[in-house]
DNA sequence: CCGACGTATTCCTTGACAGGAATACATCAT
DNA sequence: ATGATGTATTCCTGTCAAGGAATACGTCGG
């Protein structure tokens, strides 16, 4: 995974023209106006996400209609698919294990730590 | 959606921390020995993963073993979840329907552009 | 109590980046 | 061509974050 796109993310005026852009497609002036941001940061953020790969633009007339890229969102999507196992049943069952070797009698005795390891 | 944690997520060093921890805790020692990268960044680099929400510390005799947080990445899914859209051929069509309104004969005569509304 | 080990914090320097303001650039209407 | 509209870029400034090095802190073993 590429971090270039969550840092793309992590930026919250940026988080907030994704959002916007989910809605529907909107021209520079557009999302300016909507969420009150001057048009020249509106440009350079979207310059950082089209080069993240995020957007793309869509000359329309005189505006620049820009518009989200499927890819970056599957791919994070399938990335953190690969989390599953965090939520699963085995991970609180590992975890249960972790906090009573800590506070209780050391479940195993030697004391370098790792359960067993991988 | 909290930009925070894809800010943390967007620092190259911590996303393969991030990664490294998907497989297994480790303590901190352990994960700058791993990714050769020196002690105290490594612990710099989990303190944000910490107050951002992604990982957690479990004391383990004198070590700190970190594990990763379900929550953040859940959180990130169901988002994600919230672009499916975006892959649905709904947006081709779309996207078809903006191509042919500028390059070829206007699909509307007012060639000002936004089909409609606004 | 003391030394050793594992980890956290501090100070420093440097580079990146966000916002503001001004301005350049491109395209359309007349 | 000219003015107007929409957008991009530049310059400036302040802030923040990351890596390096040194050191402080906490906990365990003897």
């Amino acid at each position: 995974m590429d971090a270039t796109t969550f840092a793309a993310l992590g930026e919250p005026t940026r988080l907030r023209i994704v959002e916007l852009l989910r809605e529907q497609p909107r021209s520079v002036g557009d999302i300016a106006r909507v969420l009150t941001i001057r048009q020249p940061q509106v440009s350079k953020h979207l310059r950082v996400l089209r080069e993240a790969g995020v957007v793309t633009v869509e000359p329309v007339a005189r505006r620049r209609v820009h518009h989200l890229r499927a890819e970056p969102f599957e791919q994070i999507g399938s990335w953190v698919g690969s989390f599953e196992r965090l939520w699963d049943t085995r991970l609180d069952r590992l975890d249960a294990f972790l906090r009573s070797a800590d506070g209780g009698p050391a479940a195993t005795d030697r004391r370098d730590g790792r359960p067993d390891h991988t």
